[in-house]
DNA sequence: CCTCCCTGAACAAACGATTGCTCAAAGGGG
DNA sequence: CCCCTTTGAGCAATCGTTTGTTCAGGGAGG
């Protein structure tokens, strides 16, 4: 808690020079001798700017925040890695808070960029936050960047590439003989589902197979909702005999939803997720899935938004590297029969 | 980002009238009229104090850390949505850090605190934080609690009722007719191993029921390592009929060696962890867990942080409110035979 | 010897908010 | 009519940094 007065006070300077020397200002005009005597204070003293101090001076905190709908996923925990090592790298300190907060009233957002505590945050959107309440917290002067989802209308962004994602999985079940293919998929008006909706038709069109509505449901992303949507294609005939699964919380609720009707995996159906975590390694069966790029996703949203407070203009960015991955376990395998 | 000198400016009145007014100053005297103004004013241009400069004058940041060792849990989801109410009701701001960044040598910990960003931390140790890089940590004069784990020698946590949660984990499988019963738990450097151990040895004393070593495991929480323990203990003879794993992690690993090994849960075996998060329910067969207040902890926590803060004397608490709730699913069941 | 320029460093003004003091005007009591 | 008290508000210092500007001294060139 040593304070810059006390530094340039020890090594006989100014606070100005001081600092200068601290800041390795190129302006600074100083003998090497008096350059190394505030050195040696500044770590006798182990020195570290105040922050207030500093933002005050500068109008800038230079703190990001993040901003996730949850923050309990391994999804996210690859997207904060990815978000801290390019605010590490820019000298930047990362703040993360939760966007149900945001809807919440809980003014914690607000309040974040309101008084100055952050320059720009880094945006997951969950569904529920309408375009209204997003616009509400962009009003500030604060700079944004939106992640995996984006908002027409508004520029800077950073998304995974959904449509390679989901043509990969649709691809894997294409190559081992699947014909009648069906896609538990995301809510139709977020368009990260419909890009996934989208890879996936492309596939089937590239391998000549008929896209059938019959064999797509759209009810959302969890357990629950990928249970109702399987019990559904269950009921319907023709039966698949593959499905893609655009989001692995919902696979993990098709598996017990399969389970209870009775069908094997992989033997009666095979199927393939959206999204790697570690807890698909530990399923019954365990589960194949496509790993896509969340690291990445972090630490190029970050760098856009740097770039974006030093006056560039903010970009829309999709990450295509690394491609998609297969991740090829217990749950596909040949159609039956 | 308005500033106070435009609010005063606008109501007709001096900064210092201004301000008194918007922090409800009890020395302010003022007509009823100029209040009105200064608030309405205030309102008008959506003012928020500009955190920098009442930081810097106060010498307080009015934020707090968290800082934990890994942030994809939903156990930690709970903690955080405890520690977020405290501090919203406290009226601070609540920052999130990862631990493992401390070890790292990423100094995003020590510039939190350093630079006076916040005033104090919440923190969750990781295994492999050593007690020295914990005092560096806390040597300088920021004020701490620790959660879920404890150190001698430093006063101020907060942690769960580890010894009657595996208890009652334990009681349960006693209870279901069970005499053999393992334990898959944590390293013995461990204070949490210890506790959640002896609540287990506690359970089996008063049930009258002998404590067999060869029954006990000490490798550590990740899913691969109960697995180990598992593969060990399924080699022993005699073999256990139930199994207490001491974190749900563990038990989606152990599950998974189980099956490997051709045992049937809860049939020929059961199980039943320790911790209740999401996935325990869609795992196969669901698991039997005992839930865990960590919300309460994370309230506790930072309410005790900011008493500290506010001077007094910290303490160390223990979570019994709410007690240990075992939550029945299919993995326990009656001992085979 | 005078002037000019460079070097090396200090001065001082912000940034925005808080808070102890001062101060003018009004009101009341003697 | 004068003095003292209370009311209502403004003045100004301060927190720690940064940074444009000033300034003293010394050496070199004419």
């Amino acid at each position: 808690m040593a304070t810059l007065t006390e530094i340039a006070a020890r090594a006989g300077v100014s606070v100005s020079v001081a600092s200068r020397v601290l800041n390795g200002d190129p302006v600074v005009r100083v003998r090497e001798e008096t350059r190394q005597r505030v050195l040696q204070a500044a770590k006798d003293l182990n020195y570290s700017a105040n922050y207030a101090g500093r933002a005050l001076r500068m109008a800038r905190s230079r703190a990001l925040a993040l901003i996730v709908p949850g923050v309990s996923s391994p999804l996210f925990a690859d997207l904060l890695a990815g978000a801290e090592e390019a605010a590490d790298a820019a000298d930047y300190t990362l703040l993360i808070g939760r966007s149900d907060r945001v809807i919440a009233g809980g003014d914690t957002i607000r309040r974040l960029v309101g008084e100055g505590r952050v320059d720009g945050f880094v945006l997951q959107r969950s569904d529920d936050l309408s375009d209204q309440a997003l616009e509400s917290l962009v009003a500030n002067d604060a700079r944004v960047v939106l992640v995996t989802s984006r908002t027409p209308g508004r520029r800077g962004s950073v998304v995974l590439d959904d449509v390679a994602g989901a043509r990969v999985a649709t691809e894997h079940l294409i190559s081992l003989g699947h014909t009648r293919i069906a896609l538990v998929g995301g809510i139709p008006s977020s368009d990260i589902a419909r890009r996934r909706e989208q890879g996936y038709a492309l596939a089937l069109h590239d391998a000549g197979l008929r896209r059938r509505e019959s064999l797509v449901r759209r009810l959302g992303y969890t357990p629950e909702q990928a249970a109702d949507a399987i019990d559904s294609l269950l009921e319907g005939s023709p039966r698949p005999t593959g499905i893609v699964v655009a989001n692995v919380n919902g696979a993990i609720g098709a598996l017990t939803a399969m389970r209870r009707h009775g069908v094997e995996v992989p033997d009666d159906m095979s199927l393939v997720a959206y999204h790697d975590e570690w807890v698909a390694e530990h399923t019954w069966p365990a589960l194949t899935t496509v790993k896509m790029p969340y690291y990445e996703v972090g630490l190029q949203a970050v760098r856009s938004l740097v770039a974006q407070l030093g006056g560039k203009p903010s970009e829309d960015i999709v990450v295509r590297d690394p491609p998609p991955l297969l991740v090829t376990r217990s749950s596909t395998g040949p159609p039956p029969g």
